[in-house]
RNA sequence: CGCGGGGUGGAGCAGUCCGGUAGCUCGUCGGGCUCAUAACCCGAAGGUCGCAGGUUCGAAUCCUGCCCCCGCUACCA
């Protein structure tokens, strides 16, 4: 059984989670519920990024202690994660205090190889920000969120951490491993960034009090990258000894705004302090409506928790992974086509398709053979599920979440038309048939049976049901289990249907 | 300015690397079936493949130029 440790990134501790977000945490979700369903022994974290200033301010505006505040909202957060199904092992915090005690041995290792050094950072300040914004973020000549407010040059020491350095140590590791950035459009991005070289950055701010404390230089905190970054090796215990079980990481899941901290900073952090490489970054593209530009009261039509209520948390979870490639962005043009398309998707893919086609099945095998499913295989709609199935392995292995669903839709419509080819209903009038009709049911239930393993990275919840309804004893098989695990009989007691369609109310 | 991605029937996409009847899902229209959640199946209409040149017997696919959209351009995360 191979260890398989996938990460996503942690989220900044300010407001609540929103489709955004919940598209990176289910699509590595699947992601993890496939690789335990090839056997492998998952680990899989999620997390908080809860320094920085604008914590320390939120905090302040509402009356409470940093730490307080920031345990509120990992709590939403992680609940709704919880929600959602998702199946994470570990939920990281920066201000637990292994973190800080990893970070603090992550940077003496680099210092250790002569990486860090004192100098002055300088740079526009925008108080209302506390932030340092660049010349070319300016918008007449001020910040562009705080036009009303003049912006200062501003300096002040900064340890740095000599990112320069490991232009061409990544270069060539990239080279050396082409699997390390995907999809390639974001390789390429990065080796067009590293061909135009690097600059050394920030290693500490000495202006920010709410974070981890830099070792040996009393009012410097670790800066940003090398507080966050390191959540990947501190959830593993770094640096006991057991964290080498797990690192390095099979699998950093990110969105594509985040590329340049974990293909470039993150890897040369690792490279200075010795360590191995994560084995592969994965860059998500985004969700957006009206091309992320919304109203207020457009968000809250879209807001998480309503959308997930909308049509619950497993068909939320599937229309995200079936509207939205893994591998680039969607954009809807506004509020409306968005809900449309998500309801057109539940109607047509999960209640007429799906829903039905386990519905009408069944209820042919309990009316023609009173439950009993017949064995057999090698008919028709098998060798082409099975090729289905192999198509879809060899998406999920690629990470193509969004092929690996078409090739589970392909089973359900050959069913479907696999039925309407053989009319069951007129095998059943002929005594001559029964052969031929047990021949039909079986497959039918064989397919669905397919389509339930292939289903539960995605609908973990549905797709149980699914397999219930079958007959079959949970939880779901793993893949290489699935031939020696065919339900041969339904429940005595049949439920309502998997997926309601949604009743036409207007147009 | 630089870099990356994209512009294909009403909508969303595949096909472009390795030129040769333009494919899929949804929607529309017509037909079929009755096991089923008025679901399912089959068929049809609908596209000069962003624009203009070029190469070729032949280009969505190759070359050149141009237009439009999106993202990144490094110290907020």
């Amino acid at each position: 059984m191979a260890n398989y440790y996938i990460t996503t990134a942690i989220d900044y501790a300010n407001g609540d989670p929103h489709m955004g977000h919940a598209f990176e945490k289910i699509g590595a979700d699947v992601i993890a519920r496939y690789r335990r369903l090839r056997g492998d022994n998952v680990r899989f974290s999620i997390g908080m990024d809860e320094h920085g200033q604008k914590v320390l301010t939120e905090a302040e505006r509402e009356g409470v202690e940093p730490q307080a505040w920031v345990d509120k909202i990992a709590t939403r957060w992680s609940d709704t994660w919880q929600r959602l199904h998702v199946s994470n092992t570990d939920f990281v915090r920066t201000t637990d205090s292994p973190h800080v005690e990893a970070v603090h041995n992550l940077v003496r290792r680099v210092q250790a190889a002569g990486d860090i050094y004192l100098d002055r950072y300088e740079g526009y300040y925008c108080e209302r920000c506390e932030a340092f914004r660049k010349e070319s973020e300016l918008v007449d000549g001020k910040c562009a969120e705080h036009p009303g407010r003049d912006i200062g040059w501003t300096e002040e020491e900064n340890f740095f951490f000599r990112l320069s350095k490991y232009t061409q140590p990544l270069l060539d590791h990239i080279a050396a491993h082409p699997e390390f950035i995907q999809p390639v459009s974001r390789r390429n991005e990065i080796l067009r960034l590293l061909e135009s070289g690097l600059e050394d950055i920030s290693a500490s701010r000495s202006r920010v009090s709410w974070g981890v404390p830099f070792p040996g230089a009393d009012g410097h905190t670790v800066y940003v990258w090398f507080d966050a970054l390191p959540n990947y090796l501190s959830v593993l215990g770094f640096p006991s000894e057991e964290y080498e079980d797990w690192w390095p990481a099979d699998l950093h899941v990110i969105g594509k705004d985040i590329t340049r901290f974990h293909c470039v900073i993150w890897p040369a952090m690792l490279m200075s302090a010795g360590l191995p490489l994560p084995k592969t970054v994965w860059a998500h593209g985004f969700v957006m409506i009206s091309g992320g530009k919304l109203s207020k009261s457009e968000a809250e039509l879209v807001n998480l928790g309503s959308l997930i209520d909308r049509r619950g948390p497993d068909a939320f979870r599937y229309i995200m992974m079936r509207e939205v490639p893994w591998d680039s962005d969607r954009n809807f043009p506004s509020v409306e086509s968005f809900l449309h398309q998500f309801d057109a998707c539940y109607q047509a893919d999960l209640a007429n398709d799906l829903g039905n086609l386990l519905n009408r099945t069944v209820a042919m095998v309990e009316k023609y053979r009173d439950g009993r499913i017949p064995d057999g295989n090698g008919t028709e709609l098998d060798a082409a599920a099975d090729t289905a199935l192999g198509a879809y392995m060899e998406h999920m292995d690629a990470l193509q979440l969004h092929d690996g669903l078409e090739d589970v839709m392909t089973i359900i419509r050959r069913s479907n038309g696999f039925i309407d080819t053989m009319a069951p209903w007129a095998l059943a009038r002929d005594p001559d048939a029964a052969d031929e009709l047990d021949a039909v049911l079986g497959a039918l239930i064989r397919a669905l049976a397919r389509t339930a393993v292939a289903l539960a990275p995605f609908m973990p919840d549905k797709s149980t049901e699914i397999w219930s309804r079958l007959g079959g004893a949970e939880p779901v098989p793993p893949f290489d289990e699935l031939g020696d695990n065919w339900p041969t009989r339904l429940p005595e007691q049949r439920e309502g249907v998997l997926f309601p369609r949604i009743e036409q109310t207007r147009d």
